[in-house]
DNA sequence: TGACTACTTAACCACATGGTTATTCTTGCG
DNA sequence: CGCAAGAATAACCATGTGGTTAAGTAGTCA
């Protein structure tokens, strides 16, 4: 039973959101709980256009939640496998080589 | 305890891995054991030199094995996280829309 | 050795996308 | 309303990379 194209395309896709440093950078930010954008911004070295430009590709890989309050809106992970999926990249490295154990 | 930028690069790096249809039908061959890079060539809508750049970064990776056998290689899957990660992206998606049940 | 098979590498192109600056939109408040 | 703050979008650029074709490499067998 494999996978068509369609079907691979999908999975590529989620895989997708995880693969940059920068969105990487803001899901571990959000582990520690909701954040507004402007949170996120001084946390991150690039600005604040970036950041909304980032969480909106999260946002649609159905990582995270929106919500507004006033004039800020606030986001918030919204699927538990980001954890787990994060965890066992960090096990995998962490497996193969001998620098600091990193952990999500 | 937050990992760095160059932690986050590898993390990211090794996602990135799965961030394409083409990778990811290789590993859904491979999942069923051993295989030749002319067998996979056989399985997949791509070219021969495509197929070996695409395992050539799985490799890198550290998600699959290299072995010769006569004027052949010979790769396999080294790496069990592989399923763990292929198999919550499918449970993900499955979550998330009504189409058919996909299951690496 | 010479031809054949299996695979890798190089060069190249087209496209996707991360990041920036500048602009627009929305909300709250005087 | 007018204005400011917070966030999203637009336009743009530079880079990375998936895919192709063509050339190079290594192993096998006569």
């Amino acid at each position: 039973m494999k996978l068509d194209a369609m079907e691979l395309e999908r999975v590529a896709g989620f895989f997708r959101a995880f693969s940059e440093p920068t969105r990487l950078a803001l899901l571990q930010e959000l582990k520690d709980g909701p954040r507004s954008v402007g949170e996120l911004v001084e946390t991150l070295p690039t600005t604040q256009a970036n950041v909304s430009k980032q969480l909106k590709i999260l946002h649609a890989s159905g990582l995270v939640s929106r919500r507004k309050e006033g004039t800020s809106v606030i986001y918030q992970i919204c699927e538990p496998a980001v954890m787990d999926l994060c965890r066992i990249a960090c096990d995998k490295l962490n497996r193969e080589s001998a620098t600091r154990r990193i952990r999500f």
